[in-house]
DNA sequence: TTGCATCCGGTACCCAGGTACAGGCTTAAC
DNA sequence: GTTAAGCCTGTACCTGGGTACCGGATGCAA
């Protein structure tokens, strides 16, 4: 049922169409190492074999779930070579309590926000409303607000 | 009850050190229109009012309930001058929902993860589990992993 | 064969929120 | 008086995940 003895490779902007990303974003995971070098057509064109799609859904898919891609660049490269391991499992449970952690924070800001409109404060250094909830001295001491990373 | 006529001014490392940042951030917070251009001493050595160390306290706390510096330096303006206004109020309403919309998010991957857990994958992309739930497809489509912005 | 879309490699830039460093002054303690 | 700590300005760099731009080469269709 082979169409094509040389197999359906795809150029580099199918597999971006396809994948939805960038064109760009392909060479950039080919730097970090997130999905190897493809095979070169005559005049050096990437060419990709399709399954490359899957794993771009893949990558995205994890991303997701809060890794970086440093993490994923592991994952796929334990995966990879190697019997099955229980890494992933491990990962993803530590990432479970990353997740849970954030999602408590994000509880006490909702709360804090909830304060802040029921009681009608009108500014952030000089409110005039009764019983005001400013300035929440204490959240200030709170996780740092985490730049640069997912989830 | 006066102690000094020229009143307890601090100097940029005692602010720094009281409000618990760095130093460099209270210049980077005077150019990005947070703080006030302070009063100097003989030598240009920055003399600040004892309040600022509780503004830097407020600008913390309202960037842990993920508004943007941007948004606290127009925050404290609108107070600052002018009559109070609901402006704060409304934007609390909109960062209200975006916590709540990011917590749905986080609550979704959480699922996810526990699946992985659960299901006792071992591999990204040939996981020997059965009724393995990876690849995860539909998770790819969901929002992107918000950079740089706090909450 | 001509013309345009696409791809190539390399480099620079984007976002937010800082942090660090260099080279020179000031201030405080001894 | 000396010396160290602290402050000054200006500029460059950091993180993470990409994006944009450049000049030049290739691929493909009419």
């Amino acid at each position: 049922m082979r169409q094509d003895p040389d197999g359906p490779y795809l150029r580099s902007g199918q597999v971006a169409e396809r994948a939805g990303v960038n064109p760009q974003t392909l060479r950039y995971y080919e730097r970090r190492g997130l999905i190897a070098e493809p095979a070169r057509g005559p005049g050096g064109h990437r060419a990709y074999p399709p399954d490359t799609v899957t794993l771009l859904t893949v990558i995205k898919a994890a991303q997701r779930l809060g890794f970086t891609l440093d993490e994923v660049a592991e994952l796929l490269d334990t995966g990879r070579r190697g019997h099955p391991t229980s890494d992933l499992r491990a990962r993803a449970q530590a990432k479970i309590a990353e997740v849970d952690a954030k999602i408590v924070d994000l509880t006490t800001i909702r709360t804090a926000l909830g304060q802040v409109v029921s009681a009608g404060c009108d500014s952030l250094t000089h409110c005039t409303c009764p019983d005001c909830p400013l300035p929440f001295a204490d959240l200030a001491r709170g996780p740092a607000p985490e730049e640069s990373r997912p989830t």
